[in-house]
DNA sequence: CCCTTTCCGCTACCCGCGTAGCGTATAGGG
DNA sequence: CCCTATACGCTACGCGGGTAGCGGAAAGGG
């Protein structure tokens, strides 16, 4: 499995140390203050060798944001929407630890929408984005369907497009219309949702 | 209320064939493809009076979008679900309309997440194209209230959030996880999100 | 011990966005 | 008729992302 290296092998401290200033760099000054020029300077190595690391500044960028982001756990409480309002306000919070510094709360948009442009600009950046998306989702997908088995939950229900109108609606504010998030709109959010518009 | 124009006026036919230009190289290439210095020299104009319109290549692309995109109205016809389902689909056609030539229909992400991107670049834009979904939205607002008023829906429905879960899940599915948006999905999406997830 | 492979640092370069400064053209106002 | 304000075209430049090509360094394999 593992295979045999060849060639000269990479500087390790390298990754660590770019990551930690590109992170410094992003959370300080934003998206667009994230300069490869300044990250390889700074780290003091050339920039051809941050290059042959993370192949664009979009790549780069993401792997920070990978590292912010890897720490989200769902709980289940048995109370299906209360789980919900708990899963939607860790959304925002990992959405919030990526604004920048000095900025206000709930509004990290300059850098979520960065990132998904970037994922649109290159194919593998999009599949790594939509994986981090899946692994969370797998996990809320169980939560409804849970909820589904033991009948707290109409039976046809789809949990994906219960989750994407929750989380759609969360991205549409934040990356949109440019709304903040709290726990209040959480829960409007999800008891629209569960309860439905018809009369 | 006309302003007297100063100085030496503005040569008019200018703005029309830059944006004539814009518009054929942003649906052509896409938002990378779109370059000022190509514009300016293919429109005959020096760089410097092209910025003297757009301050920025972000601007410029907004004003290419609008006018793209200024063409929509809401039918009202009683079913408020099937005129929900038809409002999504002509939200879904108006993103489509900005795909890039060839492009698979459905994924125009790449324009419409870069022009959420410019929006949080620039307040000026974001706030232009603010106003874009405003105008849309107040008109699907009437919509819901109406059916509200003839007891069609909820009467504690806040019709913003029913709103925002519909087309927060279009944009999540384009922007996020890329998967189409065709009629069947509307009409899951609308039937999920009026009838509620509870059992 | 050489050979190949990969990494590293360096310099030099291209491209696209955006700005500065100049001389000149063209309008309205006194 | 001049004055002022603005537009225009031009050249030159700065910045950031990204690439090309070189000589040299550090590993494994025959």
């Amino acid at each position: 499995m593992t295979e045999t290296r060849r060639g000269r092998p990479r500087k390790a401290e390298v990754d660590a140390e770019v990551l930690r200033l590109a992170t410094e760099l992003l959370l300080e000054r934003g998206y667009g203050g994230l300069s490869t020029d300044e990250v390889a300077e700074r780290a003091g190595i050339a920039k051809t060798t941050l290059y042959r690391r993370w192949p664009t500044k979009d790549h780069l960028a993401l792997a920070v944001v990978r590292r912010l982001q890897d720490h989200d756990e769902i709980t289940d409480t048995g109370d299906i929407e209360r789980d919900l309002v708990d899963y939607m306000e860790k959304i925002a919070a990992g959405l919030d630890r990526m604004r920048t510094a000095g900025g206000d709360p709930g509004r990290s948009a300059g850098t979520v929408a960065e990132l998904v442009a970037a994922g649109a600009r290159h194919d593998d950046v999009g599949e790594l984005g939509r994986e981090m998306y899946a692994r969370r989702n797998a996990l809320a997908c169980r939560l409804i369907e849970g909820a589904r088995e033991r009948g707290a939950l109409r039976a046809d229900l789809d949990p994906a497009v219960l989750l994407e109108q929750l989380a759609g609606a969360l991205y549409y504010r934040v990356l949109i219309t440019g709304e903040p998030v709290d726990r209040a709109y959480a829960e409007r959010l999800v008891a629209t949702a569960l309860r439905g518009a018809l009369a």
